[in-house]
DNA sequence: CATTATAACGGACGTTCGTCCGTTTTCAAA
DNA sequence: TTTGAAAACGGACGAACGTCCGTTATAATG
């Protein structure tokens, strides 16, 4: 039996785990996943874990896992940086985009782009906008607005007291709203996936 | 007592539980969050979130939450669809961004993008590209690649047995790297926060 | 070689967990 | 009013859980 701990195969391990289960293995199930033989020795490397901050216990004491484990994804500054190496991603923060994104879970909408009218402001057809309908419109915003019966895109601005919806491309004229303005949300993020 | 269960205010109350203490409640936490007096009212209710969809069960028999309350975001399809009110919100997809757009959570990266070199692209400065580094670049990917001693953004384009680097932006010209050349990643997804 | 610290073993122990089941309450339909 | 279905109560039960502690094994230090 060694003596020293292979953290980097049991992080993997646990992150294996939590991403596929969405829950922390018990100890029992941390035993036979780890090749261990008493629960003991699993408590010790428990408590490792939480030394490193792996893991964490919550006020009632049960272990729970830091954003370490949870499917995020690690955080780097500018492309200057270059790529670390595998021996240094232990000390990377880590960052779930969900959490990131979005403020308001329960009020915001994942909306598919149509059309170039944004394009201009680097949101191209087929990307994929976070849209927050619990959040009041602010000059320079991107809103989903309800023009002539039907939704579009368009930067929100005030024009002393009234409001002027603006595309992001020469293209399209600007458009002044008559009577009603129906905002359906406030764009908070803009996500492209390539492929 | 009343005899319906209020569904939207149990699962909200979940999600509540799960988004900020990163696991599931036992049953007496569910208690006494939900104001039961017995378990056994509590164990009806799960198998009745079960059924629902808003839990479910792992091949150990335990519950797991599902993508539902996965703080992930709900999924819509067009603009032109306006919005949902929150009586349907119940028949919704719900979608994780980490797991949509990260493959290989371990092998990848968040880079924040400096310069203007992808802008026709839809890449804007201080938007932040996901990296996958352990991903072979095809012709027509987007790459993270050093030159000159330096990391940049750049289409890889193959030209015969030649690769050729292309930023989006006419201002800069294509490289034709001479000897050797290193690949940092490839860029799988851009994100934009706004605000 | 002797010393020391760390890791794992192997059980014992008390607690918490979730299921089960008979009973009671509530509501709506007949 | 009667009947039936769904929801919650209230406990009992066995199983699983995580901690603890004394002992043994391993490796690095000097």
């Amino acid at each position: 039996m060694p003596k020293r701990i292979n953290f980097p195969e049991v992080i993997s391990k646990l992150k294996d785990f939590y991403s596929h289960r969405k829950r922390l293995p018990s100890f029992s199930e941390l035993q036979s996943l780890l090749g261990y033989s008493s629960k003991g020795g699993v408590s010790l490397l428990t408590s490792h874990l939480v030394k490193r901050g792996i893991l964490k216990r919550d006020p009632s004491g049960k272990l729970v896992p830091t954003p370490a484990l949870e499917g995020g994804i690690k955080l780097l500054g500018t492309v200057q940086a270059g790529f670390p190496s595998p021996a240094e991603e232990e000390l990377i923060d880590t960052l779930s985009l969900d959490e990131f994104l979005i403020k308001n879970p329960q009020a915001s909408y994942l909306v598919k782009v149509t059309g170039d009218s944004m394009i201009d402001a680097g949101i191209m057809p087929d990307d994929l906008v976070i849209v927050d309908r619990g959040r009041q419109p602010r000059h320079g915003d991107i809103v989903i607005a309800e023009v002539d019966g039907a939704w579009t895109m368009k930067y929100y601005e005030k024009r002393g007291t009234k409001v002027l919806l603006r595309a992001a491309n020469k293209k399209y004229p600007p458009i002044e709203p008559k009577a009603e303005l129906v905002i359906g949300g406030v764009v908070v993020a803009n996500v492209r996936k390539y492929k």
